[in-house]
This record gives structure tokens, sequence and C-alpha cells, in this order.
DNA sequence: TATGAATGAGCCTTCATTCAT
DNA sequence: CATGAATGAAGGCTCATTCAT
């Protein structure tokens, strides 16, 4: 009981959080080469290098840190679009600093990506996962928004707007699937090419 | 060992082969809406209504099971995808063709997808799965085949062929997660929405 | 899930039925020497020449065992006390019936006795074990109940009856403590020893 | 190793010895709650409000805490027994005396007795449980020795002075489980009720 | 074909205890 | 004196699979 509790005092504190990070990201990465459900938590001790109790003074469990991944993925991702759409810039200027900033947030997290698109059954039917769809859902009302914006300057045409952000959608959360950052191709190149793909089919209508 | 013979006389046969059917069927369901390793085996005794030993009537393990439902969805669909390259009809209808065919199996085997895009970790690292690894890298070499033969002829330029069809394949892999056979889009449109958008990008090079 | 159905079939029913009250004796006497928490599971799966997995076709849990343990305790005895108080005898006739039916009971299940004793704590505070504290409540009613008609009929005169049931119960709750069935005092005259000196309280007021 | 070690300083000392018998108590107050084992030493330091390191300065381990509760349960009711048949009173008298000391000090030690009373399988089985064993029958010794004076001088006679002294205990033993301070009843009425009930016994033969 | 009892390895987690600070 | 990170054995329980019936 109670086995989750940072220490208060500063410098141990410190040192807490940084290894708890340190257990997130190795726990990212075995989950995403092998899945969630695959990986034991003698696999995850053996990554981290702790003993099986000692794992515990940084997670609650392992549903919890299937958690917390989300929430390093999503917390970041979230605040930064939300700096970005607070801007006075046309929508199509947004729309593309959005995608770069979503890319570039891949690009440093694509374990946690990963994780996140395999266990989606999860998150989407347990209660304590509420949180973070929540998340999800106000990053993509973000980008809706920015293209309802865009329909009402003028400077974007959608035949079905949602079917647009839908295609959006898919091509980046596929990315982290392809790509590998000793590829040809940077998060800004792919950032502009999604998004010169969709503001070209916004301007064929 | 080798609980899974099927009967040779042509009567049962038929049954068991239905009976077979049925039980993956269910299988993609239940994998689809809790995750492969999170779903018991006796969740799925209770859903197919047979008893532990029953079920192995039919399967011959719970990886098997998996490989089966795979095979489901990627040899139908690599099947009717070579009938349609066969045909001597230009790129760009063939690819429409393509993605008519394509997003018709999903909508079929909506869970059949979600299950194989989750377990991707185990797809791709399991010797096992070989096979079916080959048939989907044998889908989108097609695939990528039609569009070469798009830019051979003139009647396609694309900046980066391999990139568009990476934008394409995540539209598609995509489309499960959120379609629904009673919402608004109907797979043709779908289909050809994403023809459009790729064709259009081509079209601006 | 749903590990523990007891089979519909007759014959099988009724193996499984002896089977599990085996199991749930074993668990008595094994409980009864080294406590309930001081038992591993894998003890008593030695103990019943079960396997690990085997042991839960015939228990949902450790706790659940325990509270079988107790309701084979108090649900017989309860049941065999109301016949007795049901009929139409005097109340020390009934209370001395009570107290033999009482001691007999003890005598073929003190193993159960001692345990019930000892996990006092546990059957106290949680709420799964609120049947369990009611059959108890409900026998220590009855015995009540006889004490009052005694008074009623004027053939009793406690002090304070209250307190004498509840010396009454220390007396025989210790009995599994000491008593042993190669031992001098049979059940019989624990009964009447213990009849007899309340009795003698309540006649002398 | 040796954690445990109490200061030499006086000052120091005394403080060390309160904290010491704080610690006690406390845990014996847990103990009776939810029993010996399944109170883990994190909600006792919790509890004490000590650090989990903290504590082992108080005490050696989680089995000799238990002994030291035991200890202070037994060892001055003990003493205080020893006086008190030392006096050259009637044997009836020094019955009534040890009653009263006895359920004096069961209203003072409460939890330590139901710990004592629960923990009865690990007290009668481990070795190093010897001495704690030791003084309970060394009490229990006591008791009986008075009575056997009684019978000697003719004050009492029992028909069964061994179940007698049985009855007793079973009686004494019962009352922390329904006494509470704050009742109907002292214990100098209880300890008289219990003598009543006995000497009246003993008076019938 | 089908049943369901049985297996046993392995799962996640807890917990008493130690020790560097 | 006191902290809290760390250990690692053991705990209860699950689950894919087998096999006698």
């Amino acid at each position: 009981m109670a086995t989750v509790t940072p220490p208060t005092r500063p410098a141990l504190r410190e040192r807490y959080e940084r290894r708890r990070r340190e257990v997130i990201a190795t726990a990212a990465r075995l989950f995403a080469q092998r899945g969630f459900q695959a990986t034991s938590m003698s696999e995850l001790t053996e990554a981290t290098g702790l003993a099986a109790g000692g794992l515990y003074h940084y997670i609650e469990s392992k549903d919890k840190l299937l958690i917390s991944i989300c929430d390093e993925l999503l917390d970041p991702l979230l605040e930064r679009a939300r700096e970005i759409v607070a801007e006075p810039a046309p929508p199509a200027e947004q729309l593309r600093a959005l995608l770069h900033a979503w890319l570039a947030h891949i690009a440093g997290h694509r374990d946690h990506m990963l994780v996140f698109a395999q266990e989606r059954h999860v998150i989407e039917r347990e209660p304590q996962w509420r949180r973070v769809r929540g998340r999800r859902k106000a990053f993509e009302q973000l980008l809706d928004d920015v293209l309802v914006r865009g329909e009402a300057d003028g400077t974007m045409h959608f035949e079905d707007r949602g079917f647009a952000l839908l295609t959006l959608l898919g091509m980046v959360n596929y990315t982290p699937q392809w790509w590998n950052p000793r590829g040809r191709l940077g998060p800004e190149q792919i950032a502009d090419g999604y998004c010169d793909l969709i503001l070209r089919a916004s301007a064929s209508a």
C-alpha cells in the first residue's frame, strides 16, 4: 500500500522523477516491440536493472504504467497544440504548425505512439482511461477547429471535412509504423507532405 | 496432438468447415474488442458455446487461430487484387478498382483488420508469421506496381511515390477504427475519397 | 472467469460436490493448524493432491474458501437449532437439546470452529461476510430466546441474562481449543456440564 | 543486524523505551483489528508515523514484535498472580482476587488479548514461543492450584475440577470479544460474575 | 464430436527486511 | 535516530492445453 510515494525532499525527488521517466521510457520500448500483455514484468525488471519489487517504487501497477506512457505522449502534445492555435495565424499556417509539432513529437515518442495504437481496445473500453480518451479527443477537436476556421475564412473548401480529418489522422497515426530516424525523410518533410495533401484536397472543391 | 483432423466425408466436412469459420469469426470479434492476449480461451469457449476441449477440434492453438484470422483477411484480398491487376485497364482505373475491393473487404472484415493491426508486433517478429508477412508485402507491392505503371505511362507524377503509398496505407488501415456499417459513408465512397486524394496528389507535380 | 461451474449432469455433479467437500475439509484442517493466512495455496494443493489450478475448479478463491468453511459450520447447526426450538418442549429442555446439538456439531467440526474463531477479525470487518455474521447472530438469538422463555415461564431467573449468555458462549466457543476426540469427556457430557452450570446460575437469584 | 540496541544513557533510554511501548501498543491494535499476518509492516509504519527503516530501531522483526505483545500481556499478569497466591488468604478469596486482577488486566490489554487468542496456532507450534507457552501454562497452573487448595480445605467440591477450570478459562478468554470500556459492565463486576458462577458450581456437589 | 477435470508454468504483485545516506 | 530505495522470495491466481470419458 502506498508504495508509490515520491519523496518530498527536493534532491531525492528529482532523482526519483528522473528514474521514473527512465522506467516509463524503457517500458514503452518493450511494449512497442513485444506488445503490452506479452511483455512480462520480469522482462521489464531485467531491462530496467531493477529487481522485481524495486520497480514498484516507481509505478503503481502494470496498467497504470500503460496509462503513464500515454500521458507522456498526449499531455505535452496537447499543451503545445493549444499554444499553436492560441496564436493569431491564418488557419493553413496553424495546420502546418500543428503537423510540424505533431510529427516532431511522434519522432521523439515512436514507442509511445505504437503502444498507444496497439492498446486501442483497452483505452476505448476501460473507465480508468477516460482522461486519456479525453486528451486524444481534445487534440482531434483542435485539428477540426482549424479546418472549420479555414472553411469560415474561405481559404479551405472540403467536400467532407470530417472525412478529410479522418484521412489525416490515418496518415499521421500510421507514420510510426514505417518511419525510422535514420531514414530518408525527417519529421518536417513528412509533416509538409501530409499538409500539402490535405490543403490540395481543400483547394479543389 | 493432431486434434484438428477435418472429417473426410463431404457432408460432415462441410459442417465442420462452417463451424470452423464461425469460431474464427467469433474469435476475431473478441480479439478486436479485448485484444488477443487479453482474451482468454475460456471467454472464447463461452462465446462459441463450446466447452474447453471442443474448441480444439476446430483450431490447433490460440496462436494458429490468430494466423487463421489473418489468412481469412489477406488471402481472398490478395487473390482479388491479382485478378484486378491482371486485367488490361489503365493504372488509375486499376488503382480505383483495387481500392474498391480493398475497402469492401475491410467493411466485411473489420474485426479481422483491427486484430491484424494491433498484433503487428507479433506478426513482425515471429518466424511462423512469414507467410502472413509475405502476403501483406505482396499486396502492397501490387499497389506500388500500379503507381509505377502510372508513372511509366505518364498519367501519374509523384514527388515521392513511396511516401504516397505510405500515405495511402495509413488512411486505409486506419479506416476500421472509425468506420461503422450504419454510418454515413459506404465503402465505395470511402474508396473513391482515398483514390481522389492520391490521384490529385499525383496530378500536381 | 467462471472457473467454478459445477457440472449439470447428476453423476458428475455428485462427484464434484463430494470432492468439493473434501477440499473444504482439508482446508479447514490446515487453516486450523497453521492459520488461514499462514497457509499457502501450495500447501493446500499438496494436501489435497490436486495441482495448483485444479483446486480452482472447486473454489473461487482462498477467501471464498474461508467463507465456505464457515458456511459448512453454521448452516447445518442453525438448521438443527431451529428444529429444536420449533418443538413444544420446556425451555430448560430445549436449552439442553441445543447444547447437545451444538457440542456434537463442534465435535464433528473442530477445525471449522478453530478457523471460525481465529479469523474473527476478517468476519467482523468485511462486507462479504455479512451472511456468516447473520447466521451466527441468528444462532445466538435462538439461545437468548430460550432463556427469555425460561424467564417468562418462571423456570429461570437470571441476574443478568445477557451476561449469562456471554458466559455460555465463552465456554462453548473455547471448547475446540482443548477438547479432543480421544479425551475423557464426550460432547454429551460437556454439553450437560455447561447446561448444569447455567441452569444452576439461573436457579439462584 | 543487531539493529535493536537500546541506548545506554538514561535520558535517551527512557525515551527509547517509551516509544518502543508505543510501537507495541499500536501494533497490538492493528493486529487485533486486522490479524497479525494480514497487517503489513507498511501499515504499521504508517500508523506509527515512522518510516520503514525507523521501525526496526524498536523491534527486531515482525515475529519478535508479536512475542513482545504477548510478553506485555502475560508477564505483569503472571507477576501479579504470584503475589496474590503468595498471600495467606483462603482459596475462594484468592480466586476472586485472581479474577479481579485478571479481568482488570484484560480491560487494559484488550488488543493484546485478541492477538494472543487469534495467533494461538503460532504460539502452539513454534519453538521460539516456548517461553510464552510456559507463562500461560504457569498462570493456568496457579488457578488450578487455588482450586486444589479449595478442595483440600473442604471449601470447594468439584465434580470435575479440570473441566471447571476449562469452563472458567473459556469465559474469561472470550471476554475481550464482547467487552468494551463504555459498556454496562466493568471488569470487577465481570470478575465477580465469573467467580460466583464457579463457586456456585463448586458448592453443589 | 464433445465434455470438463486437471495440469503446471508463469503471471503480477506484496512484503519483511536491509543498508547507504 | 531516521530515511527510503532496493531486494527477492513467495504469494494467490490464471490460462492454454490435454485427455479420459
